[in-house]
This record gives structure tokens, sequence and C-alpha cells, in this order.
DNA sequence: ATGCGACATGAAAACGTTTACGTTGCCGTT
DNA sequence: AACGGCAACGTAAACGTTTTCATGTCGCAT
């Protein structure tokens, strides 16, 4: 007792399996009544497609690959997310394959989707203009998302990190601060050097005055709590830190608090990716966010468009999802 | 300028598309030295079968499907995975599809699985038996992750929720503590109910005498709060609080600290999930942690024997994957 | 020599669709 | 009445594999 197919449903409606076809697909060249028959039938078997057949001949599978790397908690699942709300609005099918943590396993995933799909969202550190021209089938479309740029042959799409830096640069100017000290995160990271950059732009737009400090980081809480204790030797003290994301932000606060100096009396402090426990340290932590759900689900349609209307968008395209100021106690806001 | 197929590889290798197949798979019934011709011809056109075709003819797709539901941070990236971990080892392909809040998303986003998949990994609220037999093609493997149990017709796999909350009840009475009360978490979810089970269960068989305290809650931090007030009030006022899960432990502990109690010398507190942010609040929280990444891999385990080996594996196999207590300042170890 | 089993190979069917093309019947125009 | 156009419908090819079956070839024992 298999799976009913097309001729199963020509039988029971007495036509040809031409016409099934036309009734389930648009309906066109088919009579009402023919139709209603076949409808009928297609329900009174359970007759579904056989999803293989029609991908077969049609060469559409209606889904799309998404290529991962190792990715943790919050990012995660926001970005799938989105994505996958993207997809399924499109009536796309997604083929996840995550955890990829170097060069090699992401080829391999990529070639092992040859053919599943009709298009590729790609997020990966490793992928470089030679690992694409290496890995991927030039004839597929591809959106990359939140990767060092390859030149000018597949559409990106990012988050606007130097955006939200200016953003945090402002607002801490703004709150009177004028001796800004800048936490960096790993020397590679894209995400890391965008903010940076970020600073230094608002700082060199807004207050050419200031001093441009930075100290280094890995992301790493603990990164930022020795970071903290360097701040606290430098002469004369800043007034603010901006670590490039929260973790820094938190570890920083702490290596402040253990020293007996007042967050946000003494030194403000902001970061950068509003992960869910900024809300809740104290005090709660001036951050920037960045809508990931956005990120996968704007992704999702610009590789729709691809998909669509192969050429509609220009190799190359960049686009990128804005990032908002979140302000809590920890910058001082409120304060005089 | 299409993809080349197995008949181009044939003609160059200068052999039947028979022997094109046998020695890609396999390589059974063909010699070493025509093997190599082939592989050598594949290699040259880049040739990578089509998948549907191989589907269509083998009726396997190599792929399972999750089906879940609106799940956030860190315990939808973490079963993913796992999930995705084991089905790569197994070389399956992963189609997710989630975010489904309510029962008839669910049955549309089943229904377009139907035929793309060799099996499914199903987590649903709202998969009681009816929904199951009414949008589960009989005959396809399925397992079901911390899904209220549906009959026996399928397998599933939960988290050990009952031995979890027991562990955490016997710490705390080794802990010295005599009055507990537990937070219940929302009335149906299965997860709270099983949590208060084994609070019962453990209260019964460790100390009888103690009485047996509960104060309704909804799994939010807010509810959490108002808990926690609650316990103020209560005479005699208990020394420890168990919460249903971490969020809520995080309220009480504010309420608690609002009213200038401290935790853990005057009420000690618990909690259950290990989210990310227990360890940061102060003081840092006790609680139950699940390896969130192994119930999604050892589902697919499940599933991968099933479609390997149909009938292998009994339907209502139930499993459980363990909970472990993470003993942090919250609950007072250490102090007299 | 002949027959026979083992084995490599090829020809062709099958999987379930979609679609190009042909056939039919009907209606309106000449 | 003959014809042309059009819409509904059927026939069959095509998609790229796997697999069954037949064919050939070789070596070996009879």
């Amino acid at each position: 007792m298999s799976a009913a197919t097309i001729k199963d449903v020509a039988r029971e409606a007495r036509v040809s399996v031409a016409s099934v076809s036309r009734a389930l697909n648009g309906g066109h060249g088919v009579t009402a009544e023919t139709s209603r028959r076949i409808h009928e039938a297609a329900q009174r078997l359970h007759y579904v497609p056989h999803a293989a057949a029609r991908m077969l001949i049609t060469r559409r599978t209606n889904t799309v690959g998404a290529l991962l790397p190792d990715l943790y908690g919050e990012f995660f699942s926001e970005l799938i997310r989105g994505i996958d709300l993207a997809a399924r609005a499109r009536g796309l099918h997604l083929l996840v394959s995550s955890s990829h943590d170097d060069a090699e396993a992401a080829a391999v995933a990529l070639r092992a989707m040859q053919g599943r799909v009709d298009g590729l969202l790609l997020m990966s550190p490793h992928a470089d203009a030679d690992f694409l021209r290496q890995n991927l089938p030039h004839d597929l479309p591809t959106v990359l998302m939140n990767t060092r740029l390859a030149g000018n042959d597949y559409c990106a799409l990012s988050v606007d990190n130097d955006g939200g830096a200016r953003l945090m640069v402002e607002h801490l100017l703004a709150q009177g601060h004028r001796r800004l000290v800048f936490i960096q995160g790993p020397p590679g990271n894209r995400d890391a050097v965008e903010r940076e950059l970020g600073y230094r732009e608002a700082l060199a737009s807004h207050a050419p005055g200031c001093p441009v400090l930075t100290l280094a980081g890995d992301f790493s809480e603990e990164s930022g709590y020795r970071a903290g204790q360097q701040v606290l030797a430098m002469r004369p003290r800043p007034d603010a830190v901006f670590a490039a994301n929260d973790m820094m932000a938190i570890g920083c606060m702490a290596a402040l608090r253990d020293a007996g100096i007042c967050v946000p009396e003494e030194i403000a402090v902001g970061g950068f990716d509003d992960v869910p426990m900024a809300r809740y340290v104290t005090p709660p932590l001036t951050t920037i966010q960045v809508h990931i759900a956005e990120l996968g689900s704007q992704a999702m349609e610009l590789l729709g468009e691809q998909i669509d209307q192969p050429g509609s968008v220009p190799a190359g395209t960049r686009r990128h999802v804005g990032a908002e100021l979140v302000v809590r106690a920890s910058s001082g806001a409120g304060i005089a």
C-alpha cells in the first residue's frame, strides 16, 4: 500500500495524467467541472505529488540551503527564525547545515547540498573569494551573510556595525563624556574591526579634539575584565568605556566594581549586541541592538528574488540591516 | 552548459551508465581498472549525481525533517546543534521548519514535508494522538521530543524533568533546609508538571515530614517576582525556594533582595534549566542543567535506527536524557 | 572439445512528474 | 457547407538515476 500517484488520481477521476497535473497546478486548460472531479479524487486518495519526481522534471527543488558556522545561543536562534519565516512565506523549504568550524567541513557540507537546493545562504568565516570559487557552483544563487566581502561576485547582507558603533559614540558624547576608550575584539574579526572603525569615525566627526583610545580584547568576559583594570590605570582616567561586545562590557564593569568605581557616575559603559543578559546586570547595560532575525529574513528575501528571476539582483549587491541604540543605566542617561 | 550527468561520465569513460552507477556506489561488479577510469572521468567532469533522480528511483531522500515550535535562545540553538551533528554523522540532511505557534501551522508544515524526508523529528505542544494520526503518514519513522506522550504509536525522547527535580530537592534537603516551596510553571505545561511531580516525589521519599508547599507561576520572571513576594508573606517562612525554571528563580531572588532578605543565608533558591544568565546573577543560581544538544542527537540516533532498519525500534519506545545538578551560591552550599 | 559457473558489462525498464505536441469537438465566419 | 480558430484533453517524451536481466567472456573441470 504505497502512496497514491498521479496515475491513480487520473484513473479515479477518469481523465489523463496530464489533466490531473494541469488541474492541480494553476488549473489552466481544464474545465471547472473536470477540475472539481480531479480535486475530489485527489482528496479521496490523499494524493500528494512526489517531490523528487517533480524536482527531476522541473529542475527546481523549492528548497534553500543555509550553511552556518559554529554559532551559539540567541544569535543562531534568531537568525534561523528570520530565515525560516521568510522562506515559509515564499513556500520554500529550509535545509540547514550548521556548526562548521573549519573550512574543510564547510566545503564538504557545501558539496553535499549540490543539487538539493535552488539557492544558498552562506555565513562562514572561511568564505574568502578562493573558497567560494572552489566550492560553489557558480550558477547557484547565493547570498553571503556577515562575511568578509569576497570580490563582487556575490550578494551580501551584513549588520551595520559601523553605524551602530557611531550611535553609541554619539550617545556617550551627548552624555557629556569626552574621554572615551574602546575595547577591541579579536584582531581578525570583521564585526570587531567594523565597530572600531565606527568608533573612530564618530569621534573624528563629532569630537575631533578627543583622544582616540583603544585597549585590546577578544570578545571574552575575561578580556573585558583585564581591559577594565587597564582603564583604571590610565591617566588621565577615561570617563566612558565602549566595548566591542556586551560580554567584554560586562567583564569591564566587574573590574570597575571590584575597584570600587561607580558605574555610571564615575565611568560610563556601553556594549554591543544586546545579549539577553545585558538588561540583568547591575547596572543594566546600555548597548546596541541588532535585529538578527531581520538579517536572516532579509537575506532570504534577497535570495528569493535571485531565484525567482535570475539576474534581477546584480552580483555584488550589498545591503545592511540596521542597529539600534538601547539606553540603560550603565551609560548614565538621566543623571546630571 | 548544464551540469554533467551520468551519461556524460559514461561516454567519457567509454562504458555504460550502469557501470558508472556501480563504480560510484560501492564499486561492486566492476574491475579495478574500469572503476579507476570511471572515477577519473567523473572527477574531470565535476560530476555530482542528481539528487532528485536518485530519490525518485531509490525512494530514499537521505533527509530528515525537524518540526519545531516557537523556541527561543539557547534551547533552540543547542537542540539544532545536537540534531545536526548526529544527522551529519549518518550522512543525513536536515530539513528544518520552526516557529509553529498553533496546530494548524504545524499541520501545514508537516504536510509540506511529505515525501521530502525519510523520517521526522517532532516537537510540538499540539502533538496529541489525534493530531498525529491526522497529519502523519503512519509509515513515516518519527521520533517525538519532549512531547505529551501520545499513545504507544510513536517513539519519544524526553528530558528527565522528574529526575532533575528530585536532584534539586535532595540537594536542598542536604543543605539542611526543611521548609521547601515550589514555584509552579504554566498549568498545562508538561515540563512544569513533571518537575513538580519530581519535587513531590523527592519530598515524600526523603522528607515525609516536611510540608508540600507550592505557589503559582508561569515561567516568566515577573511571576517569579510575585511568587517571591508571596514567599515573604508565608508563616512560618520557607527556608528554600525551588522554582520550576531559572527565570522565575531569578525573579524570585529579585523580590527577596528588594525585601532585604539575604540569599542564601536566609532563604536558599534553586532553579531549573541552567540558562546562561544563571551564573551571572548575584548570587549565582544553583540549578539543574539538561543537555539539550544530547536530546537532539539522541533523538536523531533513534530516528536513524528506525530508518535504517524499520521495525528495529519498537513503537512506543521511551527514552530520557539526564539532568544534572549545578551547585552555585544561591543554595548556600559551603555555608554552615 | 564441451559445458558450466563466476564475473564484468550493457540494454532497458522503472520511478512519478511536467509539458510539447497532436487530436478532437465546438462555435462562428465566410 | 466548408473552413479556421480555440479550448479541452490525451499521448508520449523527457528528466537522471538504479537495478534487473540478458549477454558475453574467461577459466576450469569434465
